[in-house]
RNA sequence: GGCCUCAUGGUCAAGUGGUUAAGACAUCGCCCUUUCACGGCGGAAUCAGGGGUUCGAGUCCCCUUGAGGCUACCA
């Protein structure tokens, strides 16, 4: 058989050799431990929580190592590539922050000696080693088409069973010259088959850096390497670019352990040198019976890496999230080091947990609120506004317009408070927690009697409080003076001789005031609103 | 069906043959307190089941069960 001939016949255009392709992609210079990563996407329209994880170990994985990270579209795939949906994934990354080393810019230009880094730019490539593999005989044209009545034989290729009996009718694995001529000839097309060499008995040991020493069958399938349009299917383009892009460390969800054996065999037969891989669980949610299921775009929110921009949600809060999944190492070094930026902290690609974790929106929370709390009120005011500009335009008119009064509230049992409130975890939720900044309050009280009288009495003495501890003592002495009890002591001793304790006459003010019976402090609530607008909300619940 | 991965409280998890089985979130109780939030103290709660190996097993081995993945001219 005479490969090379063959290779000249379904491949005339390519004329390059794949020496020719290392000369354009020399290796690079590293230094011990140097890490390079990437993170390789297809523009969906959406990027998915699981695979910013990635990314994000990517990232680290770099960073930790001062290696490099590059951005590879893999978008080779036509009937799944979307408009837009590159713009989508740019924004995405761009609004987290998550820079690259190297990639292609959304207009084409390619920043990095090692592009171009958008695969359906790069098939004149993977056509000179698909050609490099038919000229050796390990792959082969495959004309098989599902309405050319030979559904047996593709149901023999796609059934669970493969093994050396059945290839034996396989009608393209051993066409001759002639043959192959005569079916190009007909103008038919066709794809490029890997040749196995297995026969579907063998072993095979390959390493991952997570999971440790792995064991499985060899790959013994003749997979595509070259569809029909000329474009590679995720395993060829994986071998070919990250071999040629330098890549050191592919970091991939677990769904692809079961392939591996085919990529290791398709990286030796192309003479590759083996890249190390990095399996990462996949996200879950739980269901409402409690059982696991993946986090999926359609039914959780959360599982669109918008969701957190949209909700506004702090970027470190997020990272430091997925650093705690990650693992929780993390968590330990974060509490002996509250101080320190999460980038600060290093871990080791086997550090990272085997199990496939749950998305805890509450643990997010928790996280972003502790963020949160550190801002002192001029940023959490500008954050707000900047989130606020862009998902929330009304609201963004009346902070910039009322810029002094809303820094206040966002300073409120902040700044210079040893112990910040930590009740804020995400900028969406602030309009809503401080409503009665934005418009009067409609107070319902359950004993409006007793709220009117003290309202008014209240409103008679009114004076601006200069301190906190001012206007408690102005609250003590009016509602003293209308029988409340100023001592909580004496009120639980005998709670019937008085109208109330000093929280119930609190409780009435706040409702006046705010409409809730929970809130910040009310002296600093006073103080934000003004003499003017306290007056009138008071006035307003006295009749 | 075949192949593969995983298994510690409700959740995230530390743990690499000897520990009273860390810690965080959530939850419950108490304290602080003008309410909330914060903070402090405390409680309840975990090694999926069964066999081995060993003086000794959460940790090593086997089986079972459960969860998930792959089995495409998707990635």
């Amino acid at each position: 058989m005479n490969y090379k001939d063959i290779a000249n016949l379904i491949f005339p255009d390519v004329t390059l050799t794949v020496e020719d392709i290392f000369k354009r992609y020399p290796k690079r210079n590293l230094k011990e431990g140097q890490c390079v990563t990437r993170f390789a996407p297809s523009p969906t329209g959406l990027v998915h929580i699981g695979n910013f994880f990635q990314a994000f170990i990517s990232y680290n994985l770099a960073k930790n190592s001062d290696g490099v990270l590059f951005l590879r579209i893999e978008d080779t795939d036509r009937k799944r590539e979307k408009t837009e949906a590159k713009k989508v994934l740019y924004d995405v990354l761009n609004k987290f922050g998550l820079e690259f080393d190297e990639y292609q810019t959304l207009d084409g230009k390619d920043i990095g000696d090692y592009g171009p880094y958008v695969q359906s730019q790069r098939n004149d490539i993977y056509r000179v080693f698909a050609k490099k593999l038919v000229e050796e005989g390990r792959a082969f044209p495959c004309f098989c088409k599902k309405t050319d009545g030979k559904e047996d034989v593709l149901k023999l290729r796609e059934s669970k069973f493969i093994d050396n009996d059945e290839r034996e009718y396989d009608p393209c694995r051993d066409l001759s010259y002639e043959e192959i001529k005569k079916h190009i000839d007909n103008g038919e097309s066709f794809a490029i088959r890997f040749k196995t060499k297995n026969k579907g008995d063998e072993r095979i040991k390959f390493k991952d850096v997570i999971k440790g020493e792995l064991e499985a069958k060899a790959n013994a399938k003749d997979f595509i390497i070259l569809k029909s349009d000329g474009t590679p299917p995720y395993a060829f383009a994986h071998a070919v670019d990250d071999t040629l892009m330098g890549t050191t460390i592919v970091v991939r969800g677990e769904e692809y352990i079961a392939s591996t054996p085919a990529h290791i065999e398709l990286f030796e037969a192309l003479g590759f040198k083996l890249i190390d891989y990095c399996h990462n669980p996949l996200i879950y949610k739980l269901n409402e019976q409690g059982n696991r299921r993946k986090i999926s775009k359609r039914y959780d929110p959360e599982s669109n890496m918008m969701f957190f921009v949209e909700n506004g949600y702090p970027n470190d809060a997020v990272y430091e999230y997925l650093l705690n999944m990650i693992n929780s190492h993390f968590e330990i070094w974060r509490k002996n080091n509250p101080n320190l930026n999460w980038r600060e902290f290093k871990f080791k690609p086997n550090e990272i947990t085997t199990v496939a974790p749950i998305f805890d929106l509450v643990k997010l929370n928790d996280i972003s609120k502790n963020i949160i709390a550190t801002y002192s009120g001029e940023e959490l005011f500008e954050k707000w506004r900047h989130w606020a500009e862009e998902y929330d335009k009304p609201l963004a008119q009346i902070l910039n317009k009322e810029r002094d009064k809303f820094v206040k509230v966002c300073q409120m049992d902040r700044e210079g408070k040893p112990k910040p409130r930590k009740d804020i975890y995400d900028y969406k939720m602030m309009k809503e927690l401080f409503h009665y900044f934005f418009e009067s309050p409609k107070p319902i009280f359950e004993e409006e009697d007793k709220a009117k009288e003290l309202l008014r009495s209240y409103l008679e003495n009114f004076k601006m409080p200069s301190s906190n501890e001012e206007w408690f003592n102005d609250v003590k002495v009016i509602a003293g003076n209308l029988g409340y009890a100023t001592d909580n002591k004496l009120y639980k001793e005998n709670p019937d001789a008085f109208k109330g304790n000093i929280a119930k006459a609190c409780e009435f003010i706040r409702l006046a005031l705010t409409g809730e019976k929970d809130s910040p402090t009310l002296f600093n609530i006073i103080e934000i609103l003004g003499e003017e607008e306290t007056k009138k909300r008071l006035e307003s619940c006295t009749k």
